[in-house]
DNA sequence: ACTTTTTGTCAAATATACTTTACTTTTAGT
DNA sequence: ACTAAAAGTAAAGTATATTTGACAAAAAGT
């Protein structure tokens, strides 16, 4: 799965550690996240699409191997 | 975090065994899932989506507590 | 009533999300 | 070049999602 985050943050201009406080979860997890090093939860994917604006479709996209 | 999978199954008359199936998951997870006792990963919550033809926030929807 | 399908549940094992603390590297501003 | 802010990374610990196998309860079909 790829991610959006990068993009949507600059659009809304905030940095992981503000996006990470908005959405309840610390610096780190939005840095893994961001990174595909983590897959968030649903409730957590549900938190960042609030709080960027966007469905969770536009921020979180299937691939081939998932 | 509530979600609407017993409805959306019911709409696509599909079994909890079918959907799991359908999502590349077992079905106790799914029923977990349904029962609100597992909070799933967003991929799975992407697949579900894209099964049920319906978008993750119809499907999950944030609560008060989360 | 009987049988079959579907759903609920439990326990043990594995994988991984998330936290905390801390340090390094990169980027931006002056 | 210097400084500060932002992003990347890592290790250890905790919590929880998912699997497997198995059984009980409930619902649906005949």
């Amino acid at each position: 799965m790829k991610n959006t985050l990068k993009v949507q943050r600059a659009i809304k201009n905030l940095t992981q550690a503000e996006l990470a406080e908005k959405a309840g979860v610390t610096r780190q997890t939005i840095n893994y996240i961001e990174i595909g090093k983590y897959i968030p939860t649903t409730v957590l994917s549900l938190k960042l699409a609030k709080v960027l604006g966007k469905p969770v479709e536009e921020l979180f996209i299937l691939e081939k191997g998932d």
